[in-house]
Formats: C-alpha cells, sequence, structure tokens
DNA sequence: ACGTGTGAAAATCTTCACAGCG
DNA sequence: CGCTGTGAAGATTTTCACACGT
C-alpha cells in the first residue's frame, strides 16, 4: 500500500518522541498522550499507525520500546545512505554540524564547491573537490544523494550535473529556485523564505491587500 | 474569503518568477507557461490567481508586470516586519547572510543569544542581546516575529518567554521538536531531518522494512 | 482561435464514531 | 471499562472541462 506524504512526515515525529518516551523509561503510551504531545489528532495518530499492522494493544495503548522498533523499521533504509553536500557556503556548514545531520541512516561523503579556497580542505572531516568532479567522485564514492545550498543562480546547473553523474537518485534543494529533473530523480526543496512569507500572510490576517 | 496555505506557498513563487521575468522585459504570460517553468498545473495556477478578482486577459494570457504588481499586493505587508533571531549558531548566522532574508518586508531588529562571546557583540549589522533581555528588547524595539535556531532541548522554553513578552505573534523554528503556544501565536516549522527522512523514505521505494 | 475563469468532479487527507478486543 | 483499529463521513486541495470574453 502506498504511503501518503504527510503520513510520512508525522511518523519522523512519531519516532523522535518514542526515542524520547523510551530513555525516560516509559513502557507504554495511548494514542491520546502522543497527540498531545505533539500536537496530533489521537485519530490521527491511531490511523497512521495502522497502515502498518496491528501493534497496539486495545484497552491499553502502544508499548513504547515495541512501538519505537516497529516504526524505526518503517522508516528504514536498505544500508546507509552516502551523502553529498554541494556548496560549502554558511548554510551548508551550518547543516554540516547540524543535529539533523548526525544519524547512522546516511552520511555526508563529500563536499563539493567552486570556491579555490575550499577545495583541497578538508572540512569538518569531510573532504571538498571542486564542482566539476562531482559525477566522477559521486560514482567511486557510490553517492547517490545531494544536498543543494548553492545560490539559486546555480541551483539548475548542479541538478544538471546530477542527472548526467547517472548515479544521483534523490536531491534535497535548499534554494529559492524551482528545479527541473528527470522523473527518476526525487526532488526535495526546504525553502526558507517561503515558510517566512507565509507566516507573514497569515499573521496580517491571510486577506488581500 | 479564506487563502488556503497551499495558495500561498505557490503565490510566493508566481512573484518570485514573475520578478523574473519582469526583469528580462517579458510582456506577457500565460498560466501554462507560468507553470511549465514552476512544475505546476496550469489550471493550478489560474485558480490560484482567480481567488483574487479577475487579472489576466483572455485568449492572450496574463500582463506581467500587471500580475506583478497585483500578486505584490496580496503578499504586501501593512508595514515593515521587525524580526528578532533567537541562536546564532552556524544555522543563525547563515540565515543572517542568507538571500532569503535580504528583504525590505522585513527587517532582523535583534539576535539572542546566552553564549556570553556574543552577547553585545554586533553581528552582520545587528546587536546580539542576552536570551533573558527578550521580551524587554522585543518590546522595546517593536519585534513581533521571532525565527528560532536554537538548539530542540532549548526551543520550548524560548516559545515559553515569547508568551511572557506579550509582543511577539509569530515564531519560525527551526529546531526539530514539536511547539506548544497560546492559538494567538502563529507557530511555523521548519524540520531540516524530516525532510531528508521524507526524502530517503521515498527513495527506498515507500513502503515498510 | 486562444487562454482565462470557474463550477463540478476527482483525488487526497483528516476526523468522526463505534465495533471489538484485552 | 479503556483504547485500538477502521469504515464512513467530512474537509480540503487538485484537476477537469468548457463557457465566455477578446
Amino acid at each position: 500500500m502506498r504511503v501518503a506524504e504527510p503520513t510520512v512526515e508525522r511518523l519522523v515525529q512519531y519516532y523522535r518522541l518514542l526515542g524520547q518516551l523510551r530513555e525516560e523509561g516509559r513502557l507504554v503510551v495511548s494514542s491520546q498522550q502522543m497527540g498531545e504531545m505533539l500536537g496530533i489528532k489521537a485519530s490521527q495518530v491511531r490511523k497512521d499507525l495502522s497502515y502498518f499492522g496491528e501493534i497496539g494493544k486495545r484497552g491499553v495503548g502502544y508499548h513504547v520500546d515495541r512501538l519505537y522498533d516497529h516504526v524505526s523499521s518503517i522508516l528504514s533504509s536498505p544500508g546507509v545512505w552516502r551523502l553529498g553536500l554541494v556548496g560549502v557556503g554558511h548554510l551548508g556548514y551550518a547543516l554540516l554540524g547540524h543535529s539533523a545531520f548526525r544519524s547512522d541512516k546516511f552520511r555526508i561523503e563529500a563536499l563539493f564547491d567552486v570556491d579555490p579556497s575550499k577545495v583541497g580542505q578538508v572540512i569538518n572531516g569531510v573532504e571538498c573537490y571542486h564542482l566539476d568532479q562531482m559525477p566522477q567522485v559521486a560514482r567511486e564514492k557510490g553517492i547517490e544523494v545531494l544536498i543543494l545550498t548553492v545560490p539559486g543562480s546555480s541551483a539548475q546547473a548542479c541538478v544538471d550535473m546530477a542527472v548526467k553523474s547517472g548515479v544521483i537518485r534523490g536531491i534535497l534543494s535548499f534554494a529559492p529556485t524551482p528545479l527541473v529533473a528527470q522523473d527518476d530523480i526525487l526532488v526535495y526543496r526546504v525553502d526558507i523564505s517561503v515558510e517566512l512569507e507565509k507566516l507573514l500572510f497569515f499573521l496580517k490576517g491571510g486577506a488581500g491587500v
């Protein structure tokens, strides 16, 4: 069965929460309680979890350890993903050290930039190559996913290179530009300014002018 | 009429695109063409734009300048928003210099941190205060919106302070934690690791295990 | 003839409400 | 009894299809 994107988004949150509860030594949790802690309706929690089989106990709730392992296996990867990070500016550097990028599910294997002062350096324990070498390095190192933290003006060029490399399957872009790629490359975007604009739009009241 | 969030998200993209087209000196564009450039269906473009009145010309398309001004006024703010940025780590610093934060719609008026080596400094042209002073500084400077780039462990504490300040109306958080606030404070979240997890989930094929 | 504007249909996502099991 | 699992209802968002103005 196909799992919807909003469901996956929430699964990641359940996973984090369960990790915490597990550390606190909690044994059991109900959909109601999870919902309250995450700002999600209990019925939504139950529906999300039910897509992957009956894992709770009626009249009791969910066994924290068991549910954690279960969600973990849903989100698990076949192996360790190898990532490349393109654009070692402030944002790229911030992500390199960011807690979101500390996981045993993936590893940043290479950096790419065009700045001669960065190429050849080892930054945060990862070697930086010239962008031109990206397709080759990606093939050599088995990199399948790219994080783009380049200016909008060069984002599409990076995507085109990724396509040509033949090995990149997914791209997470932080550039504020639309990207076109073949259908077999999965592109996700995090657009910071859009989020800020949305916030301000609804703050001012939502209507026009 | 209430405007849906997905619509606002696309409006921001139309706005950017129209800005480019305008600079290129283009006079007219169709919903079909805008859609192709942004990866959005033409019918969706037309529906989004039609919420705000009849602005296109049948048989012709949209007049670029006119549509640009129109979308601009929809997204416009009553004045210049004053923002505070909490947490001047790598990510906070990156955002400070980020192109997304260069706009005449808002201005970052103050930074906040707990690190003594940052408090009192002027970073990127903006003064950094101790987090404890946030409610007071926010009131003095008319800050209504906060950007949170703090570790997850302190994000909720920042929200609580913001609530107590009495003047904060919106928060954009980059922390990977759920946040609870009163209903009159609008909270948006950008969760980088969730986006990456989603990408990897659908890359591996979407199903469980 | 062409491309917008828009009701209506379709698809997607969320919430309800309750049967059923521990 | 309490809480899950789930079909059905409801809400929201996208897509279709075509009437209409230029």
